[in-house]
DNA sequence: TCTAATTAGTTCATCGACTTGACTTAATAG
DNA sequence: CTATTAAGTCAAGTCGATGAACTAATTAGA
C-alpha cells in the first residue's frame, strides 16, 4: 500500500515535473496529509527534493515545489555492440550525466577480452558518477543478440552463441552496481525512443532497429513486450519472400536477407562486407540521387514494409519508429515503407500506423539501458527503501 | 488493499480448487485471521461457499473446505457468427450450465433483425439461468470482426462495417446484465482455449481462428493482447506472398487469400463459396487421401506456417493453437505448419513453439465470452461488493 | 497599513485492514 | 481418557490513510 503510493507519487512527479504537495494531492487523489508524509519518505531516500519556492502568481500561501532529485540515485547503462562499447550514466531526471563510446571491433575478439574492456569502460563511468555526487543504484547491459533469461542464445553479428552471459558479467564486472540486468539492444533502443525520442506521443509502438541485423523493440502501454522467452521482436527473421534464399536461421526469405545492411550494400552494387566506409559511400550515392542506390534502398523499404504490415496486423501499434540504420536512411526509405503500410491496412483499421524516424543516434540502446534502471527506481521506490533499512 | 486480497484469495480458490482456510492462509501468505474475515465477505457476496467438511486423513481438527459457489453469480456469453447465433451460461466454476446454438444465415439479414434474434436467444439463456438459481452478473458478446472500442470497424464475412455496435446492442438487448462487453471472436476463442482447452500448460500462445476469415487471439501471461486499438491478431492479413493477388484489405498476398476457407476449397477444386456442404466434401476427400485435397491443405498449411513464423518471431509464444477450421483440418495441416515453424527458428530460440490443435468445437468463442465474464468476477470481486453496497 | 480571503502545509484523533498471540474447538493416537 | 495436533476465532495492537481543525504565508482590497 505504502509502496504503491510512493510509486504513484514519484511517477507523477517524474511525469509532470515539479509540483507542490497540494497539487500532488489533487493529482493523485491522496490526501494532503498522506502526500506530506510520503514526500518526506521519498526525500529521505534521496529520490526527491522539496526546496525551491514556487509561487505561480496566485494569491495565498506559496507552495514548496517537490522535484525529482537530480543529484541522488542514478543509473548506469552499458552496451556491447559489434564495433563499439558504450556507457552512460543518467540521473533520476533522465539527464545524461556521463557518456562514453569506445570504438572496438568486437567481432574479432574473445568474449573475455571484450568484457574486460567493458569493465574498464564501466569503471570510468562509475568514477565520473561518483565525482558528480551521484549514487549509481543499478546497471543494465545492452547486447546485440537474443537473450533467454541469463543466457545469450545467439549474437550472430558478434559471433557469440550460447553463453551464460549473466554469469560472465558477474565474473568480469564484479563491481557493477546491483541490481544488474541484461537486455536486447533493440528492446533498449525502443525504450530510449520512449524516454528521449518521441515519448508518450508515440502510443504503442514498434521500434525497428536496423543495425547489422534487424531487430525490433515492441512497446505496449509504456512497457516492453518481451514474449514468453524474451525473444519477441525478431523482425529480421520475419519472412518477406517465401521464394527467397535460405537464411542462417533456417528460414527462407527473411527480412534481414533483403533489407539488412549488407543486403542493401550488395544490392546497391557496393561492398559485400558492411564496413562504415561502405555505408558512407552508400549515403553519398543516395545524396547524389544515383539510381542504383536509391532503388536498392527502395527495395529494402518495400521489404521492410511487408514485414511491418505483418507486425502491424499482429500487434496493432500506433506508430512505427525507424531506428539505427533505417533512421539514417529515413529520407529515402520512409516513403516506400509508409506506402506499403498505408495500402495494406485500408479496411482493417481507421488509420495505418504512423511511420517516424528516430532522432537518436547510434548508441540509443545505451541510453535506454540506463533509462531502464531509472525507470525501475521510479516505479519501485519501495525497493530502495527496503534496501536502505536492511 | 481489501479488494486486492479478496481477489488474491478468490483467485487461489478458483485455480487450485476447494481448500481449508488454514491452507489458504499458507498459500497466500495472509494470516488465518485475515483469511477468515475475507472468506466471510466472499461468502456473503455469494462467491464462495464454506461448507463440506474435508478431512484429509491427518489427525487434528478437520478443516472446512472453502469452494467456489457454483450456484451464485454466473456469466452470459453471446456470439454472432456468420451462420449461427450462440449463447452460453457459465457458473463461477466455469461449468457450462446452459448452451444454445441457433443456425441462421446472418450474411443475408440486416443488423437489426440479427440483433433481435440474438435478443431472443439471450432471453432464453437468462431464463434458463434464473431457473437454475444463477444470478447472471455480466455479459460478453463475441463478434467476427474488427472492433475499435464501442465500434465495429468491419466484419467482412457478415457484410457489416462501421457500426456503433455497442449502442445497437444496448438498444436491441436492453435486458442484458451489466456490465456488458464486446470482443472479437478470435480473441474470445483464444480465452476459451485457455480455460477449457490446453489451459495454463499452453503458456503464452497464439490461437489461430480459422473460420471463414482467419484471425488470431494472442494470450500473454493469461491475458489477451489487444493492441493499441483492439485489433491485434489480424493474422489473416499478414502477407505470405508479396507477389500474390491483391486482397480486399488493400494488401497483397494476405494469408487469408491462400489459406482461408474458400481459398482451400478452390485450391482443392471444390466449390467457390464456402458452404458447410463443400467443407464436408473436402473432409471426405481428405479422408480418402485424394491428392488434390491433401495438396490443397498442405499448401494452405505451408502458407499458414509462413505467417506463423512471422508471428513467432515477433511474439515469441510457447504454443500455437490451431482452432476453428484448422483444428478440423489438423490431421492434415499440422505437419506442414510445424515443419515450417521448426526449420525457421533453429538458431533463434531454444525450441520452436509447439503446434497443437484445439479440442473445442466451433462455438469456442461463446465459451470464451462467458468465461471472460467469470474471469472478471474472479479477478475483481471488489466490484461485486461495491455493487451490493450501492 | 491592516484585515479578509486564499491557498499550503501540519497536527491529531480516528478508522480500516492486516497481524500477533492466546484461546477454543474438533479431530486422532496411544 | 488424555495428549497431541491442526483449524479456526477472539481481543489487542500496529500501520497507513483519512478528515477536520489548525497554523502559515501570501495577495486583494479597504
Amino acid at each position: 500500500m505504502r509502496d504503491r503510493n510512493l510509486a504513484l507519487l514519484l511517477g507523477e512527479i517524474a511525469r509532470r515535473g515539479p509540483m507542490t504537495r497540494a497539487r500532488l494531492a489533487e493529482v493523485t487523489g491522496l490526501t494532503k496529509t498522506t502526500v506530506s508524509t510520503l514526500v518526506a519518505v521519498l526525500a529521505d531516500i534521496g529520490l526527491v527534493r522539496a526546496d525551491g519556492r514556487v509561487h505561480e502568481g496566485e494569491r495565498g500561501r506559496p507552495g514548496v515545489a517537490v522535484a525529482i532529485n537530480r543529484d541522488g540515485p542514478a543509473g548506469l547503462g552499458l552496451e556491447v555492440n559489434v564495433d563499439y562499447l558504450a556507457a552512460c550514466v543518467l540521473d533520476l531526471g533522465r539527464r545524461v550525466r556521463y557518456r562514453d563510446l569506445v570504438h572496438a571491433d568486437n567481432r574479432s575478439r574473445p568474449v573475455e577480452e571484450v568484457l574486460a574492456e567493458l569493465g574498464a569502460v564501466a569503471e570510468r563511468a562509475l568514477n565520473a558518477a561518483r565525482q558528480q555526487g551521484l549514487a549509481v543504484k543499478g546497471a543494465m547491459v545492452a547486447l546485440p543478440g537474443v537473450l533467454d533469461h541469463r543466457l545469450l542464445r545467439t549474437a550472430p553479428n558478434l559471433g557469440w552463441s550460447d553463453l551464460p552471459i549473466a554469469d560472465l558479467l558477474d565474473a568480469h564486472l564484479p563491481a557493477l552496481p546491483r541490481p544488474t540486468g541484461l537486455d536486447n539492444e533493440a528492446n533498449l533502443a525502443a525504450l530510449a525512443e520512449l524516454w528521449f525520442g518521441g515519448g508518450a506521443a508515440l502510443g504503442d509502438f514498434v521500434y525497428v532497429s536496423g543495425e547489422i541485423g534487424i531487430g525490433a523493440g515492441i512497446v505496449v502501454s509504456g512497457r516492453l513486450f518481451r514474449g514468453a522467452h524474451g525473444s519477441a521482436g525478431e523482425l529480421g527473421h520475419v519472412p518477406v519472400d517465401p521464394a527467397g534464399p535460405a537464411c542462417s536461421c533456417g528460414g527462407r526469405g527473411c527480412l534481414e536477407q533483403v533489407a539488412g545492411q549488407s543486403a542493401i550494400l550488395r544490392s546497391a552494387g557496393l561492398s559485400q562486407d558492411s564496413s562504415p566506409e561502405a555505408l558512407r559511400l552508400l549515403l553519398r550515392r543516395l545524396e547524389e540521387r544515383r539510381p542504383a542506390a536509391t532503388e536498392a534502398v527502395s527495395r529494402a523499404g518495400a521489404a521492410l514494409g511487408v514485414a511491418l504490415i505483418g507486425a502491424a496486423n499482429l500487434l496493432d501499434p500506433d506508430t512505427i519508429v525507424l531506428g539505427g540504420l533505417f533512421s539514417t536512411l529515413a529520407p529515402w526509405i520512409r516513403r516506400p515503407v509508409q506506402a506499403a503500410l498505408g495500402t495494406a491496412s485500408g479496411r482493417l483499421r481507421a488509420t495505418a500506423p504512423e511511420v517516424t524516424a528516430s532522432a537518436l543516434g547510434e548508441d540509443a540502446a545505451v541510453l535506454g539501458a540506463a533509462g531502464a534502471v531509472i525507470e525501475r527506481l521510479i516505479t519501485d521506490p519501495g525497493a530502495l527503501l527496503a534496501a536502505r533499512i536492511a
